[in-house]
DNA sequence: GATGAATGAGCATTCATTCAT
DNA sequence: GATGAATGAATGCTCATTCAT
């Protein structure tokens, strides 16, 4: 069924290399919806192909599992927020900056994942796609952990069990983020304003607790 | 139709009986232990009748599916941690009192619910069973976040987002119950002394934040 | 589960010789409505055990299996039948006589096997339990062969396909049955009359055709 | 998502398309077979895919579930046989005319639907595969009976009570039929001979009775 | 490299039958 | 003899993956 355009092998990055990129990022972006949509367990090879014009067998031209695009996809996923958050970071910044930079970070990136799942009728915000218990996203963790304890130490401030502070910041990263876009899916809120709004309440919450928080 | 039997039915405490709730005890107990290792979607009918000396069919017997076994487990957990709650919760809680009974609660529950996994041979705390996105679970939220409102108010405090507040509470003991699983699972520290000490550092973080906790 | 009562082995007509045929009867008037309902396939055991107040293992104690009961029922229905049709039957009867007595005895037999199913709710005449396929029914229909043989020569007339005659007189019986039970169920005529209808009508047709049989 | 293949897809009848034609065809076909040698309701998806040599998914490539196979199979017979009827009827037919079309056509059509069967080993009428209690079958008999009343009507005989008359004809062709087949398979009779011999009778079964048939 | 039909292992579920009580 | 829970073979069906075209 293919027929007869052997010519152009020398150049790599003739159409067919455009076409090739073109499918893979199409068979990601169809993945990260079908993903959104039914869960990663529930979400079928089939399903994703079915959002794309192409043919099943063709998914295994780039991925050889559901397993290996989802890990692809976490990847992406955590690249892409690496390097959001590194490119705000700055030298020298205070502890209270540090938090907000990435809780700010943090959401941000939440809400651009969440882009075409906003776009969907009724948009749910069933299981996010982000998965905390990876060995990349433990990586992430661990590097934040690390920018914590170096501004932390910064400061003078070493008796911290900064293992649990982390896990504290990631959960309530974690939770306020679906209450987040929880907020921006029921347009109760809009999108720059509910990103504000959670980065200031965590960046406080971890800072000072809500004793203090709204005094 | 028949007429002569019916007398022997009188005491419902015979060897069928005790077999048949050991049965439905240990297909439970297979249940919640496949689900903590697997992941309840993954996991199958075949996985949790497999770590029971039960034949296929029998699981059928007890269940009606592998949701309606997740349900029940749900059901069971949820009932015991909101009696652990109410055990512990006084009137005229202060806030401060309120929070570490919570968060003790929790820990502890966590810790119980855990017992089996603790007891492999490479006790993995990957995918814990509890889910924080079911409707029940939701439920047990909004009460929380009631609790929290009422002694908020009581304080005379009102201008907290109370949804965000209770949100970062769950994100914390979530994330900090992992942590504290895995410690125990580590035998890094005493399961008491890791229950304590993931207390009041959510206790404490959450009403004052890391910048006052360890001054 | 049984209790005391081993003192009565002597009489082979005690209570337990009356409660076992009376169960035995149970069983196979469940089966027989069961059959009906749903149709012989797609019966259960359990679907038969269910309608008495017997349990499941007690089937077998009765038959071997649902093929089993199915061929007694079958059985008893055909006993039941030929018994009819024998006390129906007298020496010297003409062809005519034959016919009518023949089928009235087979009409008024249908409407007894579905006594039961017309007192349901609604009464549905899905799939007559009798069937045509068997050896024991094929056995009724080589001696309504040889009766409609012996009549014909009787009679002087004996170049009829008697095979052909048979299955054809079998055919109307048994569509006709059909359509009557119908028309009964629907109260659309009483029974009685319904049966004579079908009967008359079987008999002309079978005796004189359509062509004559209304003029 | 993608763009430039699309050429090649033109001409239907590459080897995938044959091969898929085929394999329908030749699913069919088992099926046939399957439900005349066991019947329908016991029969299994198993069973029909064993007969042929492709693997048990590859029917779900091609029907839902054994009973859109049954449907897919009563409707091609019911349209054969209803096209092969419309083919011989012709205008202003005679009663008796249009008996002998009817009977004919069916008989006819029973062979044809029997071709495989009369192929096998021993082949075994056991259970035909035409129903004549679906909605469809019902339809084509409300037809005949249509046809009945008109031709009726025509000759001026208006009394008859035709749903009897139906049933009855229907009946004969039914039984008849069986015999037919019966005597074909067991070659005690030529194809075309035996259909003949079957339209014959039942013909005049349904116009005279027997009385007259053979005198 | 794209295609999509074929594959078959694997799953949930049913149910006739057995057997300890 | 009655009971009803346990059994496990069998069924319908799904879906990741392969491979001829």
């Amino acid at each position: 069924m293919q027929s007869h355009q052997d010519l152009s092998h020398s150049e790599p990055s003739g159409k067919r290399e455009q076409a090739k990129a073109a499918n893979r990022a199409a068979i990601l972006k169809a993945a990260r919806l079908v993903f959104a949509e039914l869960g990663v367990e529930a979400a079928t090879v089939r399903d994703i192909i079915r959002q794309t014009d192409l043919a099943s067998g063709t998914f295994y031209n780039y991925f050889k599992s559901k397993e290996e695009i989802y890990g692809a996809l976490v990847q992406d996923t955590l690249i892409e927020f690496t390097r959001l958050l590194k490119d705000m970071k700055q030298e020298d910044m205070s502890y209270e900056d540090y938090l907000r930079t990435a809780f700010g970070a943090y959401f941000r990136f939440l809400c651009q994942q969440n882009e075409e799942v906003f776009c969907l009728d009724s948009p749910i915000i069933n299981k996010p796609v982000m998965r905390f218990d990876t060995p990349e996203m433990k990586a992430v963790f661990q590097e934040v952990r690390k920018d914590i304890e170096s501004v932390l130490q910064a400061e003078g401030r070493t008796k911290v069990d900064t293992e649990y502070l982390t896990a504290a910041a990631i959960g309530i990263a974690r939770e306020l983020g679906n209450c987040m876009l929880i907020r921006i899916a029921t347009k109760s809120c809009g999108r720059e304003h509910a990103i504000d709004e959670a980065t200031e309440f965590a960046t406080h919450m971890t800072l000072s607790g809500v004793r203090h928080s709204a005094t």
